[in-house]
DNA sequence: GTAATATTTGAACATATTTTCATGTGATCC
DNA sequence: GGATCACATGAAAATATGTTCAAATATTAC
């Protein structure tokens, strides 16, 4: 539906739905917890994070062996540690001058399985 | 560890545990198949489209109703849908003029609801 | 102390993603 | 038929993201 504002300017108020709109928008989650859901998502929204986070996922692992497995260079895999680091997904210890990363909690290792599920069914 | 490949180059030959790496690297995927799986997660990965799907998870909506629900403009629903449509996240029927979207199947549902599980447990 | 190693960091670069805006298409209403 | 509405699409613009390279830091070995 098209609604004149002002003498030269239109806006579209468009609403098919006004109850099922209210409904869903009274549903909605906050929009700080949707962006943080978005963040999480995006950190398994990357083939080299993804595979640094299923690789954790079996094993504890410091980022020189991280980068064999996953096959980029370490700065790479550290550059990527630290958004998951950032995010809470992934912890770390030091022994020496090796730095052994590891996955924060089991939600991460389910949300991998559950996606995994989704991207291996196959047509 | 640092080897002389020839005369002026030397590479970085780490592996500090290359009994694990080669056993994780067993387990790992086949690349297309964490790549898919990232394009997956991706999907999920953007606050717009969150919003749209955990609206949609709710109820079947056009995109002039999501837009509003999601708070964006028509066009960038439809952009961002026509992604979700690509990666078989929604499906779409027509009545009259109006297009009503819905989740393909559950599996969006149940990763949106463990993906919220993370982001709402707090820190 | 110096040298070497494992990792981190910063900045530049390249690439991808998202939004905007204008226009195009299909459907309904008159 | 023409006008309008709901949605889709393309290209440009604005942002964001990921990798690379060089340099910095922290730890150990000598």
């Amino acid at each position: 539906m098209v609604v004149k504002v002002a003498a030269t300017r239109t806006v579209h108020i468009h609403t098919v739905n006004p109850k099922t709109v209210s409904a869903v928008k009274r549903r909605m989650r906050p929009n700080e917890t949707m962006v943080r859901l978005a963040d999480t998502f995006s950190a398994l929204g990357d083939p080299a994070r993804a595979k640094i986070l299923y690789a954790l996922a079996q094993e504890e692992l410091c980022v020189c062996d991280l980068a064999e497995v996953v096959g980029v260079t370490e700065s790479a895999v550290s550059h990527q540690l630290r958004v998951l680091r950032a995010l809470g997904l992934v912890k770390y210890r030091r022994d020496g001058r090796v730095v052994y990363y590891s996955l924060a909690d089991d939600h991460v290792r389910s949300l991998l399985a559950q996606g995994l599920d989704h991207a291996e069914e196959r047509r």
